[in-house]
Formats: C-alpha cells, sequence, structure tokens
DNA sequence: AGCACGCCGACT
DNA sequence: GTCGGCGTGCTC
C-alpha cells in the first residue's frame, strides 16, 4: 500500500494524502474519486507517494482510479501549477476547471472515445459454414475478417440482433481506437496577395515556429490581420502541428470559422460556453488526440490537452473577455504565453489596438513588433470629426450637423451606423418636479427605462420592477425618461427618417436566439440603412457598406475614476471607426461631444491610436501604474459596509510594513453596492513582482486563519483590468 | 465550498 | 415535545 497526494476541487490551499491499492496505477494527472469527510470528490493525482506523507490520523483509501492515461499530461499540469500560484487559486479548483464537465464529474472517458468492432481470436477461426443460416451474421462475419468497423457504421450496415449475437458467441469484440492525428493537408487554398507588411509579419512567424517566441501583430482595422493568421499556420498545419486561435467571446462569428475552413483541409473545430458538455467533451478528444487541427475558441480552450500544439494565436489580444472576472481570474492572453513558453512554440498576439502590457512589452523589445500600418486594400483610414455640441440645438441628441451627413450618406445609398453604449430607453426616469430619479433598492445605481418591456431594470443586479405611476419624493406624476440609450436612439431615429430601415444591435434586441443572425443579414443585405446599437458593434463583425459612424456621446468615458478608462475608450474609439468604410469609399467618423477640447479625444482623433497608447503608456510610467508596476486586488462584500472596511483594514495591516508594496485602500468600490452588499477593495501596487506575490501568500495564509473571514464574500484579483 | 453537529426559538 | 435558524469546525 502506497500513498499518493491528490488536489481536491475544494477552495482549501492545501493538497490531501491518500493510501492506494497496489494494484491500482495511477498516474499524475489521473482522476480519481476519493472520500473527502461525508462525500465523495473527483481529483488529481498530484504527486506519488509523497516522502512527507500526512499521518496525524489514519490515511483514507482513494475509491476508484478514473483514467489508465493522464487526463492532464505533464506541461498541461505545468501551466496549470503555474497559474494556481500566479493567481493565488487552489491548485484543485484549477485543475479541475480546466477539464469538459462530463470528466469532473468523474465520467469514465473510455464511454465517449469512439468505438469499433474487430473480430475475436476465436472470431478469426471460425468457420464460415458455422454461420451458413445466419446470413445477417454471416455478412457482418465477413466485413470484419476484412477490417475493424466502427459502431456506427456496423449498426446501420448489419443492423443490433447480428452485432449482438457475434458478440454474446464470442466471436466480434468492442474496442476502443483512439483518433489519430489529422492528416497534414494535401492542398491549400490560394490565399489573397499579402502586402509588403504582411508579408513580412507571416515570415517573422514562420521563422519562430519551433521555438518560443512572442509576436505581436499590431494592425489597423482592416489591414488584413487574418490574413497573416492563415498563411501563416499553413506551414505548421503541413508539418502536423495544431494552432489554437483565441478569440474574444462575441468574435466567434461563423465567418471566421467558414473563413479557415474553406482554406485548409484539415478539421476546425470550435470551443465556445454555448457548446454542450457532449460537444465540449468531443472537442476536447480531438484537441487531445491530435484529430484537431485548428481550434477556434474562447478563453478557456487555452486548457485543451493539445497532442502536438505549434502555435497559439490571440485575436483582439487587448479584449477584456480575455481575463475572466468571477472565480480564477485568469488573463486568458497571458497563461497563453506562458503555455507557448512551457510547449516552445511562438505566440502570436494580433490587434488594432494593442493592450498597453502588449504594448509595452513590444516597444522594451520582449515581443517582436509586426506593424500593419495600411488597409490592405489601400483603403484610407476613417477620418473623425468633433461635432461640439455646446450651444447647439439637438434633435433627439444628434446635432443639425450629424442630421445633415446621415441624410447626405443615406441620400448616396450607403449605411449609417450609430454608436451608443448604453442600452434601454433612458439611463433613469425622472420627477420633472422635484428632480428624482428612479434608484435600484440594491445598487447603487440608477434603473434603466426600458420602454418597450415596460420596465425598469437595474443593469447591474438584473433586478427589474414596474414603472411607478408617481414621483416616490414628492408624489407627482410627472415622471420622464432623463438621458438617451439605443432603444430611444432607434425610436426617434425612425421619427426623422420615417422611410428609413433601421436595425438596432444590443443585449436586448438580440437576446432571442437567432436575433443576431437576423439583424446581421438585415446589415449585410442592405435592408437596414441605419444600424443603432452599443459595443456589440465594435467587435468583429464587417459592415461594407457603412460609410459614415456616428459616435453619439463618448462624454461619459472622459472623466473615469478608472486608469484603464483613457484606454479602453482609445480602443473603443478605434475600433467603432474601424467599422467605417472596409469597402470601397473612405469612411467618416463624427464623435459628439461637449469637450472638443479633451486631450484624449484631441490625442486619438488626430494621431490615431498607435501614437495615443504611447502617450498613454507615458502617462502610465509617470503615474506608477500597470504594466510599470504590478498590481494586485482583494475586494470584500458583505451586507454591512462597516464589515468589508474593517476586514480590509485588517487585512492591510499585514502589509504595511512591507516597504516594497504601495498600498491604497480599503476604499469603497466605485460601485459602492450591488445587489444588496456593500463592496470595498484593497489595491497593492510594487514594482517587484516577487515581493508582491510573498506578500499575497501570507496575507491569504493569515486571512485563511481569521473566523470572521466567513462573514464577508471576498476574492483576490491578481493583474484585476476591472477595478469595478 | 459543503456538510455535520450543536444549540436556541416558534410551531403542529 | 420537534423543525429549522445559522454559528463553528473539519475535510487526508
Amino acid at each position: 500500500m502506497t500513498t499518493v497526494r491528490v488536489a481536491l476541487p475544494v477552495p482549501l490551499r492545501q493538497l490531501f494524502d491518500y493510501k492506494i491499492e497496489p494494484n491500482h496505477n495511477a498516474q499524475i494527472g489521473c482522476r480519481v474519486l476519493v472520500p473527502f469527510g461525508s462525500r465523495k470528490l473527483v481529483g488529481i493525482v498530484w504527486q506519488l507517494a509523497p516522502e512527507d506523507s500526512f499521518t496525524a490520523s489514519r490515511l483514507k483509501t482513494i475509491l476508484q482510479v478514473l483514467d489508465s492515461q493522464p487526463v492532464l499530461p505533464p506541461q498541461l499540469c505545468q501551466l496549470l501549477s503555474f497559474a494556481a500560484d500566479y493567481y493565488h487559486y487552489p491548485l484543485g479548483e484549477v485543475l479541475i476547471s480546466a477539464l469538459p464537465a462530463l470528466l469532473r464529474e468523474g465520467r469514465e472517458l473510455t464511454s465517449f472515445q469512439p468505438k469499433a468492432w474487430q473480430l475475436t481470436e476465436a472470431g478469426r477461426q471460425l468457420d464460415a459454414a458455422t454461420l451458413k443460416r445466419a446470413p445477417k451474421q454471416l455478412a457482418l462475419w465477413q466485413a470484419l475478417a476484412q477490417h475493424r468497423l466502427s459502431e456506427s457504421l456496423m449498426l446501420q450496415q448489419f443492423g443490433r440482433p447480428a452485432a449482438k449475437q457475434l458478440l454474446d458467441k464470442g466471436l466480434a469484440e468492442e474496442v476502443c481506437v483512439p483518433a489519430t492525428p489529422f492528416t497534414p493537408p494535401e492542398a491549400t487554398a490560394t490565399g489573397l496577395k499579402l502586402t509588403a507588411d504582411q508579408a513580412m509579419a507571416v515570415a517573422a512567424v514562420n521563422q519562430a515556429c519551433g521555438r518560443f517566441e512572442r509576436l505581436l501583430l499590431e494592425g489597423v482595422t482592416g489591414s488584413g490581420k487574418t490574413e497573416v493568421y492563415l498563411q501563416s499556420i499553413a506551414g505548421l498545419l503541413n508539418a502536423g502541428k495544431q494552432v489554437l486561435l483565441i478569440v474574444p467571446e462575441i468574435g466567434l462569428t461563423p465567418q471566421t470559422l467558414a473563413r479557415f475552413q474553406a482554406r485548409f483541409d484539415v478539421p476546425v473545430l470550435c470551443w465556445h460556453s454555448a457548446l454542450s458538455d457532449g460537444e465540449r467533451l468531443h472537442c476536447w478528444l480531438q484537441a487531445s488526440s491530435g484529430a484537431a487541427a485548428i481550434v477556434i475558441g474562447t478563453r478557456s480552450a487555452l486548457f485543451l490537452p493539445f497532442y502536438q500544439l505549434g502555435l497559439v494565436i490571440i485575436d483582439e489580444e487587448h479584449d477584456q473577455s480575455l481575463k475572466q472576472q468571477d472565480g480564477f481570474r485568469y488573463h486568458a492572453r497571458d497563461l497563453a504565453i506562458k503555455r507557448c513558453a512551457i510547449q516552445h512554440c511562438p505566440i502570436l498576439l494580433g490587434s488594432a489596438t494593442p493592450s498597453l502590457e502588449s504594448l509595452h512589452n513590444a516597444l522594451s523589445k520582449k515581443f517582436i513588433h509586426l506593424p500593419l500600418p495600411d488597409r490592405a486594400a489601400g483603403q484610407a483610414l476613417p477620418s473623425f470629426t468633433l461635432v461640439d455640441l455646446k450651444q447647439q440645438v439637438l434633435q433627439f441628441g444628434l446635432a443639425g450637423q450629424t442630421l445633415t451627413q446621415i441624410r447626405a450618406e443615406l441620400a448616396k445609398g450607403l449605411q449609417v451606423m450609430l454608436f451608443l453604449n448604453r442600452r434601454g430607453f433612458a439611463p433613469a426616469l425622472s420627477c420633472q418636479e422635484c428632480g428624482w430619479l428612479t434608484e435600484c433598492h440594491r445598487c447603487s445605481a440608477f434603473t434603466t427605462y426600458h420602454k418597450q418591456s415596460r420596465q425598469l431594470v437595474c443593469h447591474h443586479c438584473g433586478a427589474s420592477k414596474a414603472i411607478p405611476r408617481q414621483c416616490g419624493g414628492c408624489g407627482s406624476t410627472q415622471l420622464k425618461p432623463l438621458g438617451q440609450g439605443t432603444e430611444q436612439l432607434e425610436e426617434s431615429l425612425q421619427q426623422l427618417f420615417p422611410d428609413t430601415a433601421i436595425t438596432r444591435l444590443d443585449r436586448d434586441s438580440t437576446r432571442r436566439k437567432g436575433a443576431l443572425n437576423e439583424a446581421l443579414s438585415d446589415i449585410h443585405q442592405h435592408g437596414a440603412r441605419l444600424i443603432v446599437g452599443t459595443q456589440m458593434l465594435a467587435k468583429g463583425h464587417h459592415f461594407p457598406n457603412v460609410s459614415l459612424v456616428v459616435i453619439v456621446d463618448v462624454d461619459g468615458a472622459l472623466y473615469s475614476s478608472d486608469f484603464r478608462a483613457p484606454e479602453q475608450l482609445g480602443q473603443l474609439l478605434t475600433q467603432v471607426a474601424g467599422r467605417a468604410g472596409r469597402g470601397s469609399s473612405g469612411g467618416k467618423v463624427l464623435l459628439q461631444t461637449h469637450y472638443p477640447q479633451h486631450s484624449l479625444l484631441q490625442d486619438i482623433i488626430q494621431n490615431g491610436y498607435a501614437a495615443f497608447a504611447r502617450t498613454a503608456l507615458q502617462e502610465r510610467e509617470m503615474t506608477r501604474l500597470p504594466p510599470y508596476q504590478f498590481l494586485a486586488m482583494f475586494s470584500a462584500e458583505a451586507h454591512q459596509s462597516e464589515l468589508c472596511q474593517s476586514w480590509l483594514q485588517q487585512l492591510a495591516t499585514i502589509a504595511a510594513d512591507n516597504t516594497a508594496l504601495q498600498i491604497l485602500g480599503p476604499i469603497p468600490a466605485p460601485l459602492e453596492r450591488r445587489a444588496g452588499k456593500y463592496r470595498w477593495q484593497l489595491q497593492l501596487y510594487s514594482p517587484n513582482r516577487p515581493a508582491l506575490h510573498q506578500m499575497l501568500d501570507i496575507m491569504l495564509a493569515q486571512l485563511t486563519l481569521w473566523p470572521h473571514s466567513r462573514k464577508v464574500k471576498w476574492q483576490l484579483d491578481v493583474d484585476p483590468t476591472d477595478l469595478s
């Protein structure tokens, strides 16, 4: 009887030792079923025969070894171990989160693997005459004598009874056939002709193959990044290497998939949250066996157990959805870089608007910088015009100049896109008499007025309620919408342009399954002439006939307390603007603002994102903010504000003497109350990453000992991107 | 996190 | 008398 050390999916920062029967063969990375307290858990074998095994009481015994081969291969274990350390998240939970749900639950892997039928030894020795009175069985036996048959094919051709008979007679048997690695493509569809910059980028990726290298492809919208991806992977596929393309959550469009499938004659698989458990496991198995050549997926695709990974591409590497925002708060870009280091393969980060982190790494030569400053088809980049809203008579929030331009584009038969990053009809309902505003009972926020659904909705906690008849302050019945959302903008535009078809694209209008695709096809087939929408418009979609983009209101983002707000505004404006004039005509962008002199707007519109980002980086350097210092943030939530504050204060005290770091807080979160709970945060900054992480370990060890840590819901976010 | 155990209040 | 509220302790 030996012992093994097992990682379990519990929020305890430790491993657990178990005895194991000598005939049970467990390897590191295999799942095991173990007794844990009064329940049974699926864990991962992490260490064999630890010398210092737990002795304080009698060890329990492993109930079952669920895998004969590790479900987490060594290199993946290495990545996950690193991730658990770096994000200070319990190892067992990190490991289990890398597995598809069906495997997490302890289901046998073999029951999902493709089965085949073959003859047993007895079957091969059989005299055909024995089966002459059973023609079905004879036919199957003859077929199996030629070669193995997949279960599905066999059942279809010969029927279940015949198969069952041969099985019962011991003539045939069922075997697992692991899928085999994909066959390198024989032919590859010809790609587009590359520009000199694109060709240089492709050459750089090819040159990096087979070793760890980080490349940043900074390509303006329309510069043909996808074509660079496509041509970069051709060589890898020929060498039988797999490629992982990570895309933002809503960037996984059928068009992207189709483009990869059309180019290469190899299996291309998708990985995203809409897959069923069975589909997920299938994709996982295909990646594992090497049958999948290309996987296009969202951030968690990073944890797929690739058989022979040759390249990882992160598309839209600046995108916020790459960072998980709850539980195990990893950043897919950063972990993908680590993964490539472990697997000795290159990683290609692509964006029109790189994150300041990546840009910093490119400028400091940690990353190879591959700029694509021009649009591939040679069109001009869209030109920005600021529309000063001060002292203007506005019609439905639109300036006269804006309306004139919209009319002009519509007259030319082109499409106009209006971007407003606020869904609903109006951000609040307000009393005409006393100025009272409709607030959420549970959050420190106003409730958005949704006219169509006749509801007040809190966009922070999701709560919705009926529209009040009277003011909650003075009882007046004069309640009016305050401000403007996409729902209202659509309605107003319909009044201004009664004969023009309008399509709205936001979370509300696309909630129904298939609604997004309908809206997109409306736009592509030019049914819709005016397009109204939120951020959803900014990502990925190509609208070749949009010649004018109107950014209805940016002012909200100009004076934010979040140090990332300028960067994100720059990215959003550039991405939205990039939707204009992707077709033949160069596009125009109108930016409506009350602050036309604001340096941020001036910088973006005059110098473009690349220059803007470099200025923003200098500001980060001067203010000692990431990436010039490392940041980690504890946050606490409780029904009493005081509880959060004092708990974080106690935590801050532990780190107070540490001269390697700078502490900010406890401070209330920007949204001080959400869903009935108060929220506070404690930010830790340090130029010294090891020192910061060492401190975090000490703090975590302490706080788990405090009894009152149960009274607050706390979290640690390493490299937070969202400080709300 | 779960889950059991344990000790007090308002019910059939 | 018991059902169940959630404080506390433990998980190899």
